[in-house]
DNA sequence: CGGAGTTTTGATTAGCGTCAAACACTGTGG
DNA sequence: CCACAGTGTTTGACGCTAATCAAAACTCCG
């Protein structure tokens, strides 16, 4: 977790002074989605190549359909039951979707990395069944509900984007499922080490098997269902068999196929 | 696993010589959908209620666009990889989706009860990724893909209640999640009660905390993540303090406050 | 320098898995 | 009709994985 953040946005925002002001608003000139090199990943592209007054979009809500803001690490962007009416996406930096039950266990169900969609079902669910935190600084934007339920009805090629999310969250909901309910602990580990790997790839941020792994031993526990001491020994027992290598929130994996034998990806 | 199914249909099927004649299509002159009492449930009642021709479906699929089998208990509906080209939905009996790992372990994704969706996913995912097996014998039906799809794009009650569903299915998933990351063997069987008999009541299929439980200790196990031993003793200990009581396929709750202080729904 | 959070390591324990055997139930074939 | 196999449930003994408890080393940051 140093400074760097993955699309060369740094983390030095302006300080603020109380911590009550969590989310800040860019109200830049240029929209920050024309660098933005995670667009093909989701809905983005789809939503913006077009804003064309046809689809029934007045002029006056197209300003404010689309809101970008940040949020510093550890803080939540969400929480449950909220009801804030826009569906987010993660444009820059790292965060997790999880559920907290009353006796203060958390599990996390989604690591959220640049581009994905933070409330995919938000678009029809009022209030979202889950919180979500911030890992890194984040850099997120939010589109209108309204608009983009207005839309899934009329642009086929948008219902076509949104449900190929739906479709390869529901595989990666029940890849976990299938890793909580009959894993062992290094299989879990290994497996989350790999899927990671493969989406970091998909957005061109490995290089030579090594990544930003800026997760946490405690939050690789609360995701993989184990204690933050066994995630501990785990981890150095994969140091130590020279499976991987780790420090300052990078990870190189230094024995692929030795790792894929442990947690392979094929369900 | 007596005679009886839900729906008052019986299982005395015909008798069928070889067991390689799996599936038998049902073409009874009166749609068994007049009768069915859990098309509320789903999207059946919005895919009937008016297959009219302005919808652009032509006469001759309209007669094909929805078909109509029946299987028996512990035979697979689906497989993995599976590209059949439809959407089905249980109209009676009980089954569950899985996924089976090379080494023989299996984790069950969800418990289908009457009018659940077996292929939610199904209208924009060409290749299932779970298998789906009969728990009882079953009796089902398999809208057309194409033809769902292409009204999804036209009809906005249809894309409506498809996304209900969708959600519903995803707050499920995350449940199962929390259950398998973070809670005990006797909370995750307790919730497992505790849902089945909820989802039950929606049917009307709950009399005096009195309902059909087919579910064997080995698929409980299965689908909690524990040993059908362990299993067992769990459910020797709700037996032994009174919260419920069990047999010949009937579980009756016979304490809901002591069993909800066990395995609370709430998440 | 001090305090808070993270990682590491050790010792101990508990929950659940594994192995095994007995029993009940069902359907099958002789 | 009985013998038998196959499957599911129950129970016991034992073992192992991972949790718990505890404490020290390390990092980060004011």
């Amino acid at each position: 977790m140093n400074g760097l953040s993955i699309h060369g946005i740094e983390r030095r925002n302006p300080a603020r002074p109380g911590g009550q002001q969590l989310k800040e608003h860019c109200n830049e000139a240029v929209s920050p989605c024309a660098a933005c090199r995670v667009r093909p990943l989701n809905i983005c592209n789809v939503l913006l190549k077009q804003v064309s007054p046809k689809k029934g979009i007045s002029k006056a809500s197209e300003s404010d359909w689309q809101l970008h803001a940040r949020e510093q690490a550890r803080r939540n962007l969400k929480s449950t039951g909220e009801r804030s009416g826009r569906l987010g996406i993660l444009c820059d930096g790292w965060a997790f979707r999880f559920v907290q039950l009353p006796d203060g266990r958390r599990q996390i169900l989604t690591i959220l990395l640049p581009g994905d969609v933070i409330t995919l079902t938000r678009i029809f669910d009022e209030k979202i069944q889950f919180s979500v935190q911030a890992i890194t600084n984040v850099h997120f934007c939010g589109y209108d509900r309204a608009t983009l339920k207005a839309r899934l009805n009329t642009d086929d090629e948008f219902l076509g984007a949104w449900s190929n999310l739906v479709i390869i969250e529901t595989r990666r909901n029940f890849e976990l499922m299938v890793d909580l309910g009959c894993r062992s602990a290094d299989e879990r580990i290994a497996h989350l080490i790999l899927e990671t790997k493969l989406r970091l790839k998909q957005r061109g941020l490995v290089v030579d098997s090594t990544f930003k792994f800026p997760l946490s031993q405690k939050i690789i526990a609360e995701a993989t269902g184990l204690t933050p001491e066994h995630v501990s020994r785990v981890l150095a027992s994969f140091r130590r068999t020279n499976l991987i290598e780790s420090n300052e929130g990078w990870l190189k994996i230094t024995n692929l196929s030795g790792l894929q034998r442990i947690g392979d990806l094929s369900v």
